[in-house]
DNA sequence: GTCGTTGCAAAGCCTTTGCAGGGAA
DNA sequence: TTCCCTGCAAAGGCTTTGCAACGAC
């Protein structure tokens, strides 16, 4: 079954800390500083893994392309900064389906992504 | 400057033809119907270039990655059929920009896709 | 005859996969 | 000792680029 490496601990332990979607790029960053020989490919099976597990969700964004945030969270949408290109989890949703699907459509979901700038660049 | 070529046309009239968001690959096949020989690299360089003069507008989409849309539409957003992978344009926005933006950060445009069945496959 | 365009192939990214060695249990 | 997991490298997709030939003007 499932065994405990110091790398799959690395990963998690990534996202314990830094509390928002990450890419695959920061997770390898951010790993390598408990794990140095961390390996891409090893991200990449483990970030699947922990997928299919159910303790991350896999989002793909419009720009950002293929990003990683823990699971469990309430619907919820994104908020992309274009200056440093970070996405912010934004609560609650004040989105409203019914209104918005055209007749003959079933909606059976949405995403919403606001793009500006996040208090951290705006300083 | 700008020469007028074949493969540059047959790209153009799809989207004439076929009304909605289309992917390299719809765009490769249905120009091919015109011009037989037209080659995925032209058809990449076409759509960069109708994008830099504005004929068309690129989408970046979650799940199906980029389509291209003509450009000049009103605000509008889009609808993912889960069943034939088409993407569909939804008319009018009931989103509030204002009422979701977090406190400190700045929005400056935003992007909705639902997620559903079309008509045609709700048959 | 220019020089923008095309087709083909090679090269770049990003992600996945094969394989042998390494490590958890 | 088992056999899951890792690192490395090779291999897949998709997109871009280099280059010689082509063709619009």
């Amino acid at each position: 079954m499932k065994r405990k490496t110091n790398q799959r601990h690395a990963i998690q332990e990534v996202f314990q800390r830094i509390d928002r979607p990450l890419s695959i790029g920061e997770i390898l960053k951010a790993g390598r500083e408990s794990v140095g020989s961390l390996n891409q490919a090893t991200v990449y099976r483990n970030l699947k893994l922990l997928v299919q597990t159910g303790w991350l969700t896999k989002i793909h964004t419009p720009e950002l392309g293929s990003l990683y945030e823990k699971a469990g969270k309430e619907h919820h949408h994104h908020f992309q900064c274009r200056s440093c290109d970070r996405l912010f989890e934004i609560s609650g949703c004040a989105f409203n389906e019914g209104s918005s699907t055209p007749p003959g459509f079933v909606t059976e979901g949405h995403e919403v992504y606001l793009f500006g700038v996040c208090p951290a660049c705006n300083a």
